[in-house]
DNA sequence: GGCTGTGAACAGTTTCACAGCG
DNA sequence: CGCTGTGAAACTGTTCACAGCC
């Protein structure tokens, strides 16, 4: 499987590390709402509460991007806001189709936050005969036959799938075949695409069960309210609770063994 | 803001990592996919490439979990699916409201990857009156005035916050308010809680955005198709694109700046 | 022989703390 | 003085490589 080559210490394009990648976008809305307020100088403090984070974080990820701030008064908005769009690669014109239109596709059809971005929505396409022509926030859908016509033409290098995860990975493919080289994947599949092409994921039910085992961890333990820092409660979450609460353990497992000799617990939820 | 309170070596429950609590639900979902399909066992490098991970990863993971493998042989599945449910915390019924009931609403009230795992929607909420009582995914909308009781009486401690930006917060404080000490927000805002209450998030278009970030360096590069490893594309993507491409830099902020002092590696193998 | 489990090396990320500039 | 920018320290996460068991 693997192909021969092995490690790459690169990971890094022009220095950004994705982790402060991640965390432009959040910057950029925090900026844009400022500067729709007007403000024109915000401090590494102020804009760090306003996205979510802490203020050293902050001025370490705008360091990558250079020295963009003035020592004793903070960063210019408009400045900032232009710098990170451009970094983001957000002052060119991304257009995307999006494949499946149920009521997620629809959901992000008509999700506003894509086209204040760079983003344009170039097609909707279904494969479902029946949905072709109709309007979903006024666009027509059309079908997928037109898949690798409407990539091409459009120039589309960023495809949406929102497909039921059967169809993902043909769909997938047609998308990688037509020339698309990043997709962003909500169907709960893994897809499997060629050296070259982005995939990234959301899988909406993930983030739910990352939700229960920290819910799991608070319910275990009696009193203690548990903790965080920053009055905000940021995405990565997590660091919370409070106690090892071995308890749960009852059960099984207790020990060290694996071994249901020969039968399983098939205890299981459902 | 910071309540005294400081740092916290803490992070870790009862030792397992949050990125590998993150790849549970992974794991998992695989393993349901061979269980259905009645597989035994699975070595560690199948169950890898069926999450989109690499083997040593999945076996530091499970090794947190306890050693539920076979030297020789490899994990017995259906042990590992009550292994990692019961860890998950999944072998509970977590009762979820969600709330806003629009486009994204009525997708996640569809979404059948919720129910198949320990989640029940108790009840779908909106701030519409025009709305309540309709019926979504086969459940009447309730009405926000309703809010608090109904997440009283079903003893709701995870919400699902799929309202407009602007609603989000307040939402958030009255589900708080009630009783919820986990929430999964999709409104493109930051929220604010108290400790102990757990917040994830998911923005749609923060996704595009990092997409369209690496996109921008494939463009600015020519040639080389640039490399991956795995055949498969997993999550976090990333460490794909061949060159720094300084290009793009031109129009502005050519004078000051100062970035990382010259040096700039450039170059890459290729 | 094959495959798990894991210490140890490595890589990436966050936090600290303070020098340096406006 | 205030606030940015950044080395260095601390930490978290990943990968390697192999001992140990089946």
């Amino acid at each position: 499987m693997a192909t021969g080559r092995s490690h790459r210490p690169a990971t890094r394009s022009r220095g950004i590390p994705e982790a402060t990648v991640a965390r432009l976008p959040l910057y950029l809305r925090a900026l844009t709402a400022l500067s729709e307020r007007s403000v024109p100088t915000v401090s590494s403090e102020e804009l760090a509460a306003a996205a979510g984070v802490n203020s050293a974080k902050l001025r370490k990820d705008f360091s990558y991007l250079g020295s963009y701030g003035t020592r004793g008064v903070g960063y210019d908005v408009e400045y900032l806001v232009y710098q990170i769009s451009r970094e983001l690669g957000l002052t060119q014109d991304w257009p995307v189709v999006i494949v499946g239109i149920g009521n997620l596709g629809a959901a992000l059809a008509n999700y506003g936050g894509f086209a204040s971005r760079g983003f344009r929505v170039a097609a909707l396409i279904d494969a479902d005969a029946a949905m072709t022509g109709k309007l979903v926030a006024g666009m027509p859908v059309r079908h997928t036959d037109e898949l690798e016509k409407i990539i091409v033409e459009n120039e589309v290098s960023i495809g949406v799938i929102a497909t039921p995860a059967g169809a993902a990975q043909q769909v997938c493919d047609r998308l990688v075949a037509a020339g698309v080289t990043s997709i962003l994947n909500f169907a709960p599949t893994v897809l499997s695409v060629p050296d070259g092409v982005d995939v990234r994921k959301v899988d909406l039910s993930i983030e739910l069960q990352i939700l229960a085992f920290h819910e799991q961890r608070k319910a275990g333990e009696g009193g203690a309210p548990a903790e965080a820092e920053g009055a905000v409660g940021v995405e990565g979450a997590a660091a919370k609770v409070t106690k090892p609460a071995t308890t749960a353990d009852s059960d099984r497992a207790g020990d060290d063994n694996k071994g249901p000799d020969g039968d399983v617990p098939a205890v299981m939820p459902a």
